[in-house]
DNA sequence: GCTCGATGTTAGGCTTATCTAACTTTTCAG
DNA sequence: CTGAAAAGTTAGATAAGCCTAACATCGAGC
């Protein structure tokens, strides 16, 4: 990986230098662009969506694109925004296998609730080194998916291709089974905890009111999810 | 706790919010005045001894001490040295707490060896927050002292005394047992692993010569260890 | 095909934390 | 008791990240 503090002749700071070879400022921004163009598939990641992604402001943006295009992490048209690099996506893929090692291993082994555990990844991803990101690993015996279903990269970047449908499209009658929950909002995590709506859970649709209510049953609970949860929770299909 | 980033009325960026209320910079000052005092045991801390021991440079100090006064978490007077303020020592040894639960965590649940820990733990420590230290100390059964022998703070700032002497300064043919050892160089906790000098281990002192080597038996070995080595390991001399 | 609102960039500024160079204070050795 | 070395401080600069205000570009509707 290349070292994206070379552009100084000062001394790196040793608290980046370990984990990733970039201050967590910059590996956000590759997180980020990920997310928006969904891991390269999608469009390019305009200035105004890093920005609301990262709650910063747009000019902070353009800047720090200018500098990860200089460093070779993104590819950057101005005024026609970003996308990763091949490299820049394989930072970008190290930081979120960190991330997702975490949160497994915080929930798994110290007992945090899966609302509480993106909030302490998001700190921890950026100080993890390569040592204790291996041990995780072993611990957890080379996991393949976090908490909320989000599949774990592997060390050389690998991941696997989901290919989920979200809860909230269900067809009529379709029975189907939970795969992945956005793990952003731990407000809706807890809910959804609530009604049973985890990976693995068994849910079939009952109705869909133009309300934007989504009623359904799970196992055999009947609950009622809103459109804006039901758009978070990615399911597959059952025959 | 006090806010140390009250002083701007920029929003307190998250990544320092959680863990202690100061930034990493600030936390290292102040475990670095905790350690040059002794715990406020010995005198003020000289800006050189704080420069040295966080490797910058001597203005540095003189800068971050002038806000660290204004801040109240030290006693700064130029030319003079610094002392921390009671509000100062808390701060220095919810740190410390959290470093050393670290160090016996990546040890005991990780599998890291104890010349590992300390870096990791250096990283970790200002990350770390409220919430996830607590599961830690829960994990580990509120332990009292880190894998170096180094007492484990309490959350309210108490510190168990501790009354040992350097292994150097052993009186002739006395025995003692081992209690702590200097965690901060991890090629010298290799080496002295391997001779089996660990905290609860008996050695009694054969000679010491003029060379700087002093000659003790380690249970039932015999080994030769160089002065810089046994001035970093701490024993409880037995009757 | 022009205009105006949305999106994006440039300009200029701020804080934190660091540095080197130059100056000041303290201390200690003779 | 004095003067030089050691220790410490001030001055001025730099880099990362962020901000707001002002300017530029794009694109969609008419």
């Amino acid at each position: 990986m290349s070292d994206l503090t070379t552009t100084t002749a000062r001394e790196v700071p040793a608290r980046r230098a370990r984990g990733a070879d970039l201050a967590p400022a910059p590996q956000d921004y590759l997180k980020a662009i990920h997310r928006i163009t969904d891991g390269g598939a999608a469009a390019r990641a305009g200035t105004k969506a890093i920005a609301a992604e990262l709650k910063v402001s747009p000019p902070s943006v353009s800047a720090m694109l200018d500098r990860l295009a200089a460093e070779g992490m993104v590819d950057y048209v101005h005024y026609g925004g970003a996308t990763l690099t091949a490299e820049g996506r394989r930072t970008a893929l190290r930081v979120i296998r960190r991330h997702r090692l975490l949160e497994l291993y915080l929930s798994r082994f110290l007992g945090l609730g899966w609302d509480e555990v993106h909030e302490e990844a998001e700190e921890l991803e950026h100080v993890l080194s390569a040592r204790l990101e291996g041990a995780i690993d072993r611990a957890l015996g080379h996991p393949s998916v976090d908490p909320h279903g989000d599949p774990i990269p592997a060390v050389d970047g690998t991941i696997a291709a989901t290919d989920h449908h979200a809860l909230w499209g269900l067809e009529a009658g379709a029975r189907a089974e939970v795969r992945r929950v956005s793990d952003l909002d731990a407000e809706l995590l807890r809910h959804l905890r609530q009604m049973g709506i985890v990976p693995g859970a068994r849910v079939s649709r009952v109705s869909r009111e133009t309300g934007g209510v989504l009623r359904l049953t799970v196992g055999r609970r009947s609950v009622a999810l809103g459109r804006d949860a039901a758009e978070k929770v990615f399911v597959e299909v059952l025959p």
